[in-house]
DNA sequence: GCCGTTTTCGGCCCGACTGTTTTCAGTCG
């Protein structure tokens, strides 16, 4: 059982119990749990077996959490889930999801009204039912009739440089409007998360009635949710909400660290805050014991003051970052300039558009001293993948651009398929003449777990596998990751030397930053790669840093930040880490 | 359910907006 097969588990418990208005504190403590498990860089099945201390050990995994953990981890079933899951019917539950509609409003339907699903609160709302209900009225029912239409259309959550691009639309449709002081996007945008739920828009400025008011008639704006004195919400065309908050000068740094969250982040901050007698809301740091304000205007003094060193918005997830920052010991995380080249990028030799010549000089152009030319193999046929003969044309190609093009090295590379059972689509002879090979999966992603992480350990022993490409195959908002016990792959990569991708194509950015996590506490050496197709693409790269930073790898983990001699040896695999 | 340099019991982050009220409950972030 994976650990987001167990967090799922807690946070429906969680929602069970929301809906039968149990206890709140308890049911935080559930999806507390929830988080930290799908947060955590190990697996709670091997620790469970192992040492279960260390889960023990950590701050809300408590006597209870631990016991239905191990019960989950043994017999795949939780008894309190079970039954928990026989007093509230399931269909109950998708409702949550429905915009201001909560597990009170449920809970009162399904008493009253017998509703248990989606399609039956429809019809209790079309026929004019709800507003019979204690604290509804007629607009309530138009808004959870909306909430439902909403939820069919939308599809939840977008990919991050979706997130970026509109947060610095937004951004500068509001300096064009109005007199601004300061203005940032914060939340997960400015988090870096691999998809973004909404936007997150701080302003100060001269005016804030005409920012909200500026704000809420975007022409892009196909809904208004909310338009008050200091916020306003709107959901744009594209279906994704903006939320825009006016705010004073002297608040401008709170209100940053405020909204840029985590939620569990902050709430750890707060408890901390609490303790050294202070309070934290988003207009500043106050002393308790007088209410007087010591910090809002920068969100740098916050901290200060707090006693920690500035925590990187990337980090701020509540992983433990706080009592490592107080330690003194978080990592100093990768930066675009670290990155000394691209090990994974494809020609018009097979689905690349443009030129082994082309993709070389847009690398020399972003500064890299070398990049790695790395084409689909043949039974990738859609994508025209290269044979044994082909390849050796294609060699034979790169060493002729490398002859003319003394700026930039070019590795020879190709990007091979991992077989149905973990054989690879090309010869060891032909891998052997290359500079790097990445293994990658594409092609039945239906294999059970087990299949799956047996098929992709076999491909890492094959001598001449240096880099395992899009370790999970998950494409974001669009098709889960198959199902492949990570921390067995990645104790195989460190057994045979392999480096895991990050792979940062903002649709793909995995591994995760989770795993990434879980790959370099194991000593395990990583790669990012823009896996571009045509030059345009190298720039994704960024996103490939992001997603490092969130999973706290410095340049030490990453090989293409190496010198290219250094490189080679890892290549060779003479030296890994 | 979790936690403890005030506590093994009694707390548990906090403020804005909306719709329903006529002082507040529910929801959200």
């Amino acid at each position: 059982m994976e650990n987001k097969d167990v967090a799922a588990i807690f946070a429906e418990i969680a929602d069970i119990l929301e809906i039968q208005e149990g206890n709140p504190f308890r049911i935080r403590s559930f999806r507390r749990a929830a988080q930290i498990i799908e947060n955590l860089s190990f697996s709670v099945s091997g620790a469970i077996q192992e040492d279960p201390e260390k889960l023990r050990s950590i701050s809300g995994i408590g006597k209870g959490t631990l016991q239905k953990i191990k019960e989950l981890v043994e017999t795949g079933r939780c008894q309190e889930h079970e039954k928990l899951k026989q007093q509230v019917p399931p269909s109950l539950l998708p409702m949550l999801e429905l915009q201001n509609l909560g597990p009170k409003k449920i809970s009162l339907f399904w008493r009253e009204l017998n509703v248990s699903s989606l399609e039956e609160l429809e019809e209790a709302a079309g026929q004019q039912k709800l507003r019979t209900l204690p604290g509804m009225g007629e607009k309530s029912e138009a808004k959870i009739l909306k909430a439902i239409e909403d939820y069919r259309r939308m599809q939840g959550r977008f990919q991050l440089d979706d997130g970026i691009e509109i947060s610095e639309s937004l951004i500068a449709y509001l300096e064009s409007k109005i007199s601004v002081h300061r203005i940032a996007a914060a939340g997960s945008v400015r988090r870096r998360r691999d998809t973004v739920g909404d936007i997150d828009i701080l302003v100060t400025c001269e005016d804030p009635q005409k920012a909200i008011s500026a704000f809420v008639q975007h022409p892009d704006a196909s809904q208004v949710l909310a338009s008050g004195d200091t916020k306003a919400s709107i959901v744009l065309r594209r279906g994704l909400q903006a939320d825009l908050r006016v705010l004073e000068d002297e608040s401008f740094g709170a209100a940053l660290q405020y909204f840029t969250g985590s939620k569990a982040h902050n709430v750890a901050l707060r408890e901390r805050a609490k303790r050294m007698g202070y309070k934290i809301n988003e207009y500043g740091l106050f002393q308790t014991r007088d209410g007087e304000k010591v910090a809002g205007e920068e969100e740098e003094d916050i901290y200060r003051l707090l006693e920690l060193p500035f925590i990187p918005p990337e980090i701020r997830e509540g992983r433990g970052e706080i009592e490592q920052a107080e330690k003194r010991e978080l990592p100093l995380l990768i930066e675009g300039k670290d990155i000394r080249g691209d090990l994974h990028m494809h020609t018009e030799a097979t689905d690349g558009k443009d030129s082994i010549e082309e993709m070389a000089t847009a690398g020399a152009k972003a500064g890299y001293d070398y990049i790695a030319i790395t084409d689909h193999s043949k039974a990738l046929a859609m994508a025209g993948g290269l044979d044994e003969e082909g390849l050796l044309r294609q060699i034979a190609k790169i060493d002729q651009a490398s002859a003319e093009n003394p700026k930039i090295e070019i590795l020879k590379g190709i990007e091979v398929d991992i077989l149905a059972e973990g054989e690879l689509d090309l010869s060891d002879e032909v891998l052997s003449k290359l500079d790097v090979v990445v293994a990658s999966v594409h092609s039945r992603f239906n294999l059970s777990a087990k299949e799956m992480t047996s098929r992709i350990c076999h491909a890492l022993e094959n001598r001449y596998v240096n880099i395992l490409g899009h370790p999970t195959g998950r494409l974001l908002t669009r098709r889960e990751p198959y199902s492949v016990e990570m921390e067995e792959v990645i104790e195989k990569a460190r057994e045979n030397r392999v480096c895991l991708e990050i792979n940062a194509h903002p649709s793909r950015l995995d591994l995760s930053d989770v795993h990434c996590r879980m790959a370099s506490e194991m000593g395990v050496l990583l790669s990012i790669n823009s896996d571009s197709h045509n030059t345009q693409m190298l720039r994704y790269m960024q996103y490939g840093i992001f997603t490092a930073r969130r999973g706290w790898l410095s340049s030490n983990d990453v090989i293409n930040t190496y010198p290219l001699e250094r490189l080679r040896k890892v290549l060779k695999k003479e030296e890994y880490g």
